[in-house]
DNA sequence: GACATTCCGAACCGATCGGTCCAGAGTATC
DNA sequence: GATACTCTGGACCGATCGGTTCGGAATGTC
């Protein structure tokens, strides 16, 4: 009938992602798309569509491969102080050992955030939704340590989060100590 | 001798300053810069020799002009837990009462850290340097209160407040509510 | 071999970008 | 009025951008 495919979708997807986790979506050009995922410029048009549909993609590829696994433990019924602890320090572990270009990727869609005036109003929907995504994780796990400021200290430590991203860009042995922070902070509670 | 400047210098940085903090470095075009100070292109060339070069202006102007009175209480000695407190109170009356256009803007440093990979060395230790700075105040302010975990609570007060101009970007009305908590939890120590 | 489909390279489009240059008008001093 | 400086508008540059199209080679099924 017909030739088939010759290059997996999802390792498209996932390296184009990468670029934009990088580099942001605006200042990523086509070229470094195909470079990233081998493809040609015609295959990424008819396959995505446009730059912006493949940003779609990548942006769903990142919630599934990285955030939600990240977050994934914070949801379980029951998860309580040592969940936290664990995330904090599971990032600590990551910005330490990872390798500085991978350190410095921040968040993606935090990176986006700050590129919003090119993005329209479905990719700051994302933002703001990954923002309470967090936030509600947070406040559930808290919420289950009954204590009665657990609305402010998810609100806080949210913001700390961030704020944690953010610095990962410009230092990633910092953002290392944070998260060290963010643990023992927890384990005083 | 000759005829005299028509501008001035300080309102045209300022002006310029305002569409950089906006919309980042990268996105922002010379049309944009040449319709928000009112001068020609070519004058704005001949004045500031470059796009990026004016950028490093609007830096200073920043740096000067917004950071420093914010930060200023906070450096005076003998500050101490109320200044820091009407630190955050002052933001939360910030978002709160500024039209929406300005209390989107964020921080005009932080912003463009994210564009990190457009800009040069100078500017990411700009950058750094201006995280440096807001954690210096608050680990000096703190180290006043006698409390043991200091140096612990600056990093996190720091990434809190790296947060919360993040988090303005994307609803200035979730920024002051997260100003009032930071408020509430300093009162609380 | 006929056929369907995948994939690529290259040419091309219109637009925008930052930057350069210059002729000339405006405005001050002497 | 001569002179010196400011400032503008517009033409222009080379480069890059995302996107579009097409011819043709590659690769599979039947």
């Amino acid at each position: 009938m017909a030739r088939t495919k010759e290059f997996d979708d999802l390792t498209a997807v996932t390296a184009a992602r990468d670029v934009f986790w990088e580099r942001g979506y605006g200042p990523t050009s086509l070229a470094q798309l195909m470079a990233a995922t081998g493809l040609s410029k015609s295959s990424l048009y008819e396959t995505y569509g446009s730059k912006r549909d493949l940003f779609t993609r990548a942006a769903e590829n990142y919630l599934d491969l990285i955030i939600n696994p990240r977050l994934g433990p914070l949801d379980a019924p029951g998860a309580g102080r040592d969940e936290l602890i664990a995330y904090f320090t599971g990032l600590e572990a990551f910005f330490t050992k990872a390798p500085d270009r991978i350190a410095r990727r921040g968040c993606l869609l935090l990176n986006t955030a700050m590129d919003l005036n090119d993005l329209d109003d479905e990719a700051a929907m994302l933002v703001s939704g990954y923002r309470e995504r967090v936030f509600e994780a947070f406040r559930a796990v808290l919420g289950t340590l009954g204590r009665a400021d657990a609305e402010r200290r998810a609100q806080i430590l949210t913001a700390s989060q961030i704020g944690l991203m953010v610095t990962s860009r410009l230092d990633p042995a910092a953002a290392a100590q944070l998260a060290h922070a963010l643990a023992e902070d927890v384990r005083t509670w």
